[in-house]
DNA sequence: TGTACATCAGTGAACGCGCGTTCACTGATGTAC
DNA sequence: TGTACATCAGTGAACGCGCGTTCACTGATGTAC
C-alpha cells in the first residue's frame, strides 16, 4: 500500500537510525538487510525502494550518523572525559561510529571511506580550538594525537576480556592525555 | 593420501601463516575457509583435521601471530616510528594484527578476544621498560597512552581516503608521542 | 469540493549464489610381526 | 631388514542454510478533470 511522502522521508530515516545502531553493534556483515528494516518496522521488500543496495546503506547510515555529533567546538578534556568513560564503551550501538566501525569501514567502498574522511576532519577541527599548545601548527597535532588516543583506547578497552585491563585502558589513556595537555611543547627529541 | 607427521605439523603451520595475512588484509568475514586451504596448497575439505571450525581458527591464527610479535623489550620512539610508518600503514596483511583487527576481533567469541587480550598485555608490557616517567606507574601510563595512540593513528590513517590527511595522522600522531615523552609530569590538570 | 484513475511505497514469496561443514573415498605412512 | 595390513591426512563432491536481491501484487495516495 501506497504511502503518503512523509511518511516516506520518514521511514527512510528510521531505516538509517536502526542501520546506524545495528551496525555499530555487530559491524556491517554481521547484520542483514532484513534485520534493519524489520528494526524500522517494515519488511524487507521495500528496501530497494530507499537504497540501491547494502553497501549503498552502509555508506549512507555512516553520513548520517557522522553528521549527526554535535557541531560546535569542544573542550577536548571534557570531551575526552566523556569519550574514555566506562558508559561509552559499553555502548556499542548508541556509541561513537570511528571506535565500533572504524576498523571494518576500512575494506568498505570509497562512499564509506569518503563519509569517515570527511568524519574525521569533522572531529579535528572541532578539537582545534579546544585543544592546548602556543601556535596553531601545535593545537592541531593535539587534536590529532588525542583523537588517535582516544579511537585507540576504546578500541583496546572494549577488546580487553579483563575488565580491571579495560577499566585501566581508559583511565591511564585520559591522564596521559590530560598530562600531555598540560605539559609545555619539549626542544629536544 | 595420508602425509607424515612432520607435514601435519608444516601443513598446520602453513594454515595458521595464510589466515593469519588474509584475516588481517581482508577481515574475518570476508576470508572463507576454501581460500586460506588454497593459500596453503591444500584443499578445503582438509581443513577440519586440522581446526574444529572457522571460530577455532581465527582464535589460533591470532594467537599464533601474536606469539610471533618481538618477545625482547623495544625502545618506544623507535618503535612508534616504525609502527607510525606509511609502509606500515600500507602493509594490512604483514601488519599489527591489533590494528588491522581489534576492531573486529571485539564482536568475536571468547578465545579469540582472549587471545587479543594476552597479546595488548605483552604489549604494554614490552613498552614500560622503554617508556619515559619517573616511577613504574608513570611508565605504565606513557606506555597504554602510546599505544593507544599508536593503534588509532593507524586505523583512521588507513580509513582516510586522502593520502595527505593519512600521512598527517601518522607523522603527528607521532611527534605528539614523542613531544609527550619528553614533556615532565604536570601539576596541574 | 467530488470523482475516477494512475501512481508507486510497501508486502512477502521466491531465486540464486556462496559459504561452512560433512562424508565416502584414496593412497601413502606407520606399525606389528 | 622385509612384508602385510591398519591407520588416517588429504581430496573433492555434496548438503543445507542464510543472505542479498528481485518481482508480481496490493491498496492507499496524489492528481486530473
Amino acid at each position: 500500500m501506497r504511502v503518503s511522502r512523509e511518511r516516506v522521508a520518514e521511514n527512510r530515516m528510521r531505516i538509517l537510525e536502526a542501520a546506524s545502531r545495528l551496525f555499530r553493534a555487530h559491524g556491517f556483515e554481521a547484520v542483514t538487510v532484513a534485520e534493519v528494516m524489520k528494526a524500522a518496522g517494515l519488511t524487507h521488500g521495500g528496501f530497494y525502494g530507499h537504497f540501491k543496495s547494502k553497501d549503498d546503506l552502509i555508506a549512507q547510515a555512516l553520513a548520517h550518523v557522522l553528521a549527526a555529533a554535535a557541531p560546535s567546538e569542544v573542550d577536548l578534556a571534557d570531551y575526552a572525559a566523556t569519550y574514555l568513560s566506562p558508559s561509552h564503551r559499553d555502548d556499542l550501538a548508541g556509541g561513537c561510529p570511528t571506535a565500533g566501525l572504524g576498523g571494518e569501514t576500512i575494506r568498505q567502498p570509497p562512499e564509506a571511506r569518503a563519509a569517515m574522511t570527511a568524519g574525521l576532519r569533522r572531529q579535528i577541527e572541532r578539537f582545534i580550538q579546544g585543544a592546548p599548545g602556543d601556535g596553531p601548527a601545535e593545537r592541531r597535532r593535539a587534536a590529532i594525537g588525542s583523537w588517535a588516543a582516544m579511537v585507540g583506547a576504546v578500541i583496546l578497552a572494549r577488546l580487553s576480556d579483563d575488565p580491571e585491563l579495560s577499566d585501566e585502558m581508559l583511565a591511564e589513556t585520559r591522564a596521559w592525555i590530560a598530562g600531555k595537555g598540560a605539559a609545555e611543547a619539549p626542544d629536544n627529541g
